[in-house]
DNA sequence: CAGTGACTTTAGATAAGTCTAAAAATAAAT
DNA sequence: ATTTATTTTTAGACTTATCTAAAGTCACTG
């Protein structure tokens, strides 16, 4: 089977709205996702089901099948197999590479992305904490939950950013807010969702919950 | 200036059929390299010289502008670039590597491209022994005749296969005609073009000009 | 120097991917 | 439960890149 740059596109967007295939993605939610229209959707749906990448019925949204899943899985793990390489081979910085990762997640060469893995030492997740899919597609990550819904006084390693866009990420540098580094809870504006962070090499700071959503915590006990 | 894929497959062919600007290129011609009719090759000439990248005039051939030349340099440099990387740091064959550059070249990122080439160590040429433009679109090559038309008795350096076709290459691996080898002319048939040549660590063999027409050398004196 | 043959261009069609505008279906609210 | 609002789909059109078939141009040859 043969896809177009555009249908991966499509494949990888409705794996990632559906949570990894939890639950039933809508068209303006990908139509959202990937700048265009609903109507466009509505098009590109109807031949992706045709192909059997998704599961559709007219009006009740849409998933991956168990054969989309495992393509938007091939095509998430070049994506982060090329975010390492740029950032550990190439120094880019972190927020430097998604923009170039989206063009070289469709070069279609098996052999390139094994060997580009084995190049890169297998590594287990990309430069913003998401899992690499394995050649299989096989991938295991921890539990984990946002900043903004963690408690006072807890106390959990920041492992994941969900989200790529340059700005945060260059916002998390400046505060050297880093993956991997331990944060502790000092205080939570329940109203708002913002919370007060420290760690051992961070300042006591306020991060608002426009920022605290997107970051993901494996909590320590 | 956007360019499709499209776009800049058609211009670095018509750069290469051009011999680099020295030529006009037929209609045919391209359509031949590309595997596309020569009625479509009309459509996209008409495209690109709207676009400035090309000189044409209706039945008189077409070649590359300067504006052009600079835009198939750039491609050419990045095709090159991702060979040494394919091969230097993956362990590809030189003659796996065509095909993923053929992709790898449409990428868009000049900063990737610069960083690549000082992650290479700025390679003067690629693994076919064909050179490396620089980020300014040059690059100096001896002057270099191909093996077929190498006088008895004449001594040169195997530089560059002027022909990426991987049968080709694995026959030149087979018989350990590498890059680099000093050849030695030890006989020629006039007839038929063929070729006997030596080396250190090479018998005897004899060439067709099939083959002999695509082995570049640079003389030794 | 006219005619045949090769090459090139146009004309019209197709497929992919997108759009706007309008119609149909679902969901929400009174 | 009927109206209203939202979402989704269809219908028709546009762009890019390709094709086949036909017409136009060039060049060689007799």
């Amino acid at each position: 089977m043969t896809l177009s740059f555009a249908e991966e596109n499509y494949i990888k967007t409705i794996y990632h709205l559906s949570n990894a295939g939890e639950c039933e993605v809508s068209t303006n939610a990908i139509a959202d996702q990937l700048n265009t229209k609903p109507a466009s959707v509505s098009d590109m749906i109807k031949k992706l089901a045709v192909k059997q990448v998704i599961d559709y019925q007219k009006y009740q949204g849409v998933n991956v099948s168990e054969v989309g899943k495992k393509v938007a899985l091939q095509i998430i793990r070049k994506h982060r197999l090329w975010e390492v390489f740029l950032v550990e081979k190439l120094n880019f910085n972190w927020d430097e590479v998604h923009e170039i990762a989206e063009q070289l997640e469709h070069i279609k060469s098996p052999l390139l992305t094994e060997r580009l893995d084995e190049f890169l030492g297998y590594p287990k997740s990309d430069p913003h904490g998401d899992p690499i899919p394995d050649k299989d597609g096989n991938f295991e990550m921890g539990p984990t939950i946002p900043l903004s819904q963690m408690a006072v006084k807890e106390v959990g390693i920041f492992v994941t950013v969900g989200n790529d866009d340059p700005k945060l990420l260059q916002y998390l540098d400046k505060l050297k807010i880093r993956l991997g580094v331990k944060l502790t809870v000092l205080d939570k504006v329940d109203f708002d969702g913002s919370v007060q962070i420290k760690s051992d090499n961070i300042e006591p700071t306020f991060l608002s919950n426009q920022i605290t959503q997107y970051l993901m915590i494996r909590k320590v006990v």
